[in-house]
DNA sequence: ATCGATCATGAAGCGAACCTACATCGTTCC
DNA sequence: GGAACGATGTAGGTTCGCTTCATGATCGAT
């Protein structure tokens, strides 16, 4: 790998004119100047200089290597003043990790926004199950994550995360008009125990709640569809094909033909949180991302 | 300045995920990068790793400092690369010197076809005195010069500079339509002997020389009116106010109303060439330009 | 809960890299 | 032709950086 000192000394030489001259700005005796350049020529296979009357000039290959290496070099010195001004700037490459429903909903507007405020900021998203975000923060392979836990049922982060809660969004039961209860602003669990469910598939959270929404009925709920994506859910139910519970945040506008009901005894909510390393905190960029998502939580709510 | 073999270091470390495995990728022992990143963090003044768990992490400034640095490397490995292809690539940077003349009738249609067939080389035209170009190409001031000597007087280079004739450039009596001469072919320079005379100032190789011309007819050159520029004397010229010695290249077209006349006895011809350092001949750049200097005299001839 | 394995990092020592001092050679100017 | 200047070799010493070894901390398994 080129030595950038030895490039320093070579740039020199052409600002100089003379070994001696660039020495003497370099703080070298000429001689150290002069082994540089040598071990230069023989790393890079090329000659540098030329000796022409009692002084030296670039060979060609020199006056690129300077040329090309100048630009290097300032290259150089701007990240080293980046880096003393990162604790004061919101700048640099932020990964933000997010579950489903919390990046239609969450992180896509909040994203354009930061954007938009912070010219040198980059955003990477990308969609993970939910239960991957706090490894994923606690390991180092995102800077951010938001993750979710139903109910009151804290969500368990290694000491050096930090945890900030967004809130709670709630998930409703959907059904269509025409359904008998639709005319109800909100409904128990045991209300809905004999209905017919548009659910996740197995080990998704949101299916393990519905079946925990079941406890207090004694029975297991009908799972007559399930579907991944719940903008299938929503179509299911308009189709009269049963009732989804569907979170919140996220979720596509109802059609004219649905209504969404609240549900207690008990509420299916869940609690949003924003996760972080610790030690990120004192860092703008980051800072950033976490004020923008909590206020636009805010705002949504 | 920031070490990039440091650097590297923790680049491995971000990309294998510990200090083993980039030691081990590095064919380091764990504590010597270790030390490296503990280095970089003494002269950067910011913590770049922090230690969660039995292995390591990135800090915020870390990363920063990572993908910035990821750049960094790349460019220099490009300019390694290009330095090793020196020898075979028409590119970097050409400075080419040239007098006035030659600058319009030469260097610039010139240069248009060399950045056209080379993209990636740049070209610096100047304009300097005809009697700097070999002083500025002998320093390494520029790579190439154009540079002319009248008559049959060659051109004094050092030993590392090579000139390379291009061909000689005749000048022309310009008389107007009207004037006695004007029927002629080709006049001597006693024909002209009696002429009051459009003329560079005193000092100026162009002067000099039609002074020569009078050497022998035994008498000096009637100067009525001088000017730097040959546009003006073709406008004095035309304005019937005397006579004018312009040299062919890089000429105005003439007006209907001028005629250009050829001297003989002695013929006022000047001798251009091409200056570049000896060494510089294995640049292709450089081969590149000189090549198309010629080819451009030879197609203008 | 304990032991062993894994990982990072410190201290000590050694080797190589690199700079200084000095000498030599070529060039230029007086 | 001699003196000054500039570049570059050589020898030697200092410093820098890597290795070895030891320590502390953490995680997993028995």
């Amino acid at each position: 790998m080129i030595d950038l000192g030895a490039l320093q000394s070579l740039r020199a030489i052409d600002e100089h004119g003379s070994v001696v001259a660039a020495a003497d700005a370099l703080g070298f005796t000429p001689s150290a100047v002069s082994q540089q350049v040598k071990r230069l020529e023989k790393q890079a296979g090329v000659e540098l200089l030329e000796r022409v009357g009692r002084g030296v000039l670039l060979t060609g290959a020199g006056r690129r290597l300077v040329d090309d290496g100048a630009r290097l070099l300032a290259d150089l010195e701007r990240v080293e003043a980046d880096l003393h001004a990162y604790s004061r700037t919101v700048a640099g490459h932020v990964r933000l990790a997010c579950f489903s429903t919390a990046m239609r909903g969450l992180a896509a507007p909040t994203t354009r926004r930061l954007l938009d405020a912070h010219p040198d900021l980059r955003v990477t998203l990308s969609e993970e199950e939910p239960w991957d975000g706090v490894d994923l923060v606690a390991r180092g392979r995102v800077e951010v994550a938001v993750a979710h836990a139903w109910g009151d049922v804290a969500l368990a982060v290694p000491e050096h995360v930090v945890a900030t809660e967004l809130g709670r969004d709630p998930a409703h039961a959907i059904v269509r008009r025409d359904h008998p209860l639709a005319g109800r602003g909100s409904v128990t669990a045991a209300d809905l125990a004999n209905e017919d469910w548009v659910a996740t598939p197995p080990g998704t959270i949101c299916r393990q709640w519905l079946e925990r929404m079941h406890d207090g009925t004694g029975r297991r709920p009908r799972i007559a569809h399930q579907s991944r994506e719940f903008e299938c859910h929503l179509a299911l139910v308009s189709a009269g094909l049963g009732t989804a519970l569907v979170p919140r945040l996220g979720r596509a506008p109802l059609g004219d033909d649905l209504v969404a009901l609240g549900v207690t005894d008990p509420a299916p909510t869940r609690t949003v949180t924003v996760l972080h390393r610790r030690t990120l905190a004192g860092s703008p960029a980051v800072a950033a991302v976490v004020d923008e998502l909590r206020r636009s939580w805010a705002a949504a709510a």
